[in-house]
DNA sequence: CTAGGGTTAG
């Protein structure tokens, strides 16, 4: 028999073991019988036996092996019974082994009795069951280990705190995830690289950046995963330039990246829309022989869709060995947003013949598309299927795509039935697709109900007083308009600021409004300036009418003139060859103003522009543009 | 014998 000690090497088969005739072997993988005798029924003939033949039965390593092969919980138990028989489980790497096999099968309940009946617990068992419970989500029962744990005399180590920091990322647990920081400060564990990037990874997801790389700058050594988590906090964050530019410090330190820092990094460049990273990030890929699986595919025709060019994306679509429901809902969803209702539609049964069930995404992706491009009676069939033929039951965003495709239509009335028979909470987003379409179709009553709707449920978003405060310039009712005004200067609200980037030459440009520190500052007002006078002559008229934006600096008439796109937009005029294509970003809506300076500068240059806004793409041609002109 | 990072909407 085993001291509770692991010993180095394992005892031979002329130990004085006896296998119990109620033993039945099986093997777990094949389900068929090992022997077909049973070894206590020929106790005398073991030792005539070959070695070969029965070490395996003694040998921990055996069910090692066993346990990882196990296929289910009904075979992890059998090898279970085994060992009790052959009082293997004395042996703490193979009750250890186990106590894991049990978690990874998301039997919590089998392992916890498991671990209670262990007579020798050592760090690990602690850990294993530590960590089975937060990987199941069992959080409270995680933690009351941890402190059982402490109770029983043992420090926390690089093992058992990075579950800990997973329970408080998964719950957001914010200050619960300050505390343990502080407990790894204790125990001199801020530079281990698993316990930093499970910090670096809960600070980002509770969107603290500032902590993360705190404490990710102080490491002295930084492996592959810190570096990937961080970068993927950044992007998280909100400021997907910065992982970008992590990326590049990382391999500066010869940190070879995966293909999941891939996907983190692939990310951040979908964010920025910046389509000259795209590129070479693609051909890095490609020169670095990563195959597209579908993770890293599916990432990939995401960035290209979300840098501009959907035929890009699709390019990389069809070239993909496997697809998966997130990968055509990538697809669909970028068709959507670029305007190409019809395409993202038409991909529906194409999934459906390749064998993919659609999800709620998918069903989000294709109500969207159908918004954005007046496809009122299709969304409407896809609205009634999705319940009714897949199964899937509509949620608040789905509502949301509704209301508003019933409501560009200048169906308003429909909209507000479904909003007064639909059983879910209702949100921001709903009341905000609700206002848009009154925006469109002057619905000014209704428009005024949800803007307040918008304010009460979100008291401290400058963006609804905003709207609200627009409503009521349009409707004239000036004192209205100081009312508002004067709630958000008391309340002091931040505003949102606005602004448009451009890349040239592989460089940013970026420019809020009236913005004059760019270094070619006087070239592009001037630009501006003639430009103008161009348009004005072919009809353009600066719409003063459409004040309604999201951002109350640009509301201002006197700087209608230098809005941020039309900056960016003169600058790429002067900048880029003659017939191509500019592309724009920007952090809010486009405004209505804009747009309509944009259909007149795609016609009177011959230039199609694309414009990318917080919501979707507008490529502008020939003075047209593809979002269908829901302004 | 145990540990961290990956895809669609928002």
């Amino acid at each position: 028999m085993f001291k509770s000690k692991t010993p180095k090497t394992f005892p031979s088969n002329n130990a004085t073991l006896r296998y119990s005739s109620a033993t039945s072997l099986v093997d777990p993988t094949t389900h068929q019988e090992l022997h077909q005798h049973t070894f206590s029924n020929q106790p005398n003939d073991i030792s005539q036996t070959p070695t070969s033949q029965f070490s395996q039965y003694l040998d921990p390593r055996f069910y090692l092996s066993q346990l990882l092969n196990c296929k289910s919980l009904y075979q992890v138990k059998q090898v279970h019974a085994q060992i009790t028989t052959n009082g293997l489980i004395k042996n703490q790497i193979v009750a250890n082994k186990l106590l894991y096999i049990y978690s990874l099968h998301k039997s919590l309940d089998y392992a916890y009795a498991l671990f209670c009946s262990l007579s020798g617990k050592n760090a690990v068992s602690w850990s294993v069951m530590i960590g089975g419970y937060a990987k199941a989500g069992e959080f409270i029962n995680s933690l009351r280990t941890f402190r059982e744990y402490l109770r029983s005399g043992d420090k926390p180590d690089n093992y058992t705190l990075p579950f800990l920091i997973r329970v408080c990322r998964d719950t957001m647990d914010l200050q619960m995830g300050r505390k343990i920081h502080n407990v790894v400060y204790k125990n001199g564990l801020q530079s281990d690289v698993f316990v930093v990037a499970a910090l670096v990874d809960m600070y980002s997801k509770c969107k603290v950046i500032g902590d993360a790389k705190q404490l990710f700058d102080k490491m002295p050594k930084r492996d592959l995963v810190t570096w990937t988590v961080m970068i993927g906090a950044c992007t998280e964050c909100g400021d997907p330039s910065e992982a970008l530019v992590l990326f590049d410090q990382m391999r500066e330190e010869d940190v070879v990246p995966d293909k999941v820092a891939l996907v983190n990094v692939v990310n951040a460049c979908a964010k920025t829309g910046a389509m000259h990273k795209a590129k070479v990030l693609h051909e890095y890929i490609v020169r670095n022989k990563f195959s597209l699986d579908v993770i890293l595919g599916t990432a990939m025709v995401d960035m290209y869709a979300k840098c501009g060019s959907v035929d890009v994306a699709r390019e990389v679509f069809d070239g993909l060995r496997e697809k998966n429901v997130i990968t055509w809902s990538a697809m669909i969803g970028a068709y959507g947003y670029h305007g190409q209702g019809h395409e993202a539609i038409d991909m529906f049964p194409m999934m459906l013949r390749s064998g993919i069930l659609p999800n709620k995404i998918t069903f989000v992706s294709l109500l969207y598309a159908c918004s954005h491009s007046g496809l009122v009676e299709e969304g409407k069939r896809l609205f009634n299927s999705m319940q009714n033929e897949y199964g899937v039951k509509p949620d608040i965003k789905h509502f949301t795509c509704m209301v508003d495709l019933l409501g560009r239509a200048g169906k308003i009335d429909e909209s507000l039935e479904l909003i007064d028979h639909m059983a879910v909470e209702k949100d921001e987003g709903l009341w905000g697709a609700l206002l848009g379409a009154c925006r469109i179709h002057g619905h000014v009553e209704l428009a005024e109900k949800a803007a307040k709707s918008l304010i009460e449920l979100q008291p401290q978003n400058p963006g609804h007083y905003v709207l609200l405060s627009n409503i009521y310039a349009k409707a004239g009712k000036w004192q209205d308009v100081a009312k508002i005004r004067e709630l958000m200067t008391h309340q002091k609200l931040k505003k949102i600021p606005g602004w448009t980037w451009i890349e040239v030459d592989n460089k940013i440009h970026r420019f809020s409004v009236g913005d004059h520190t760019h270094h070619q500052s006087k070239e592009i007002y001037e630009k501006l300036k003639c430009l103008l006078e161009e348009l004005e002559a072919a009809g353009y008229v600066p719409d003063t009418n459409f004040v309604l934006h999201d951002v109350d600096e640009e509301l201002k008439l006197g700087n209608l003139f230098s809005h941020s796109e039309k900056l960016a937009i003169a600058f790429g005029l002067i900048s880029t060859p003659e017939h191509s294509t500019i592309r724009i970003m920007k952090n809010l809506r486009v405004c209505g103003d804009c747009h309509t300076f944009c259909k007149f500068v795609s016609q009177i240059t011959s230039r199609v522009i694309v414009v990318r806004d917080a919501n979707r793409f507008h490529h502008f041609k020939e003075g047209a543009c593809s979002c269908g002109d829901y302004w």
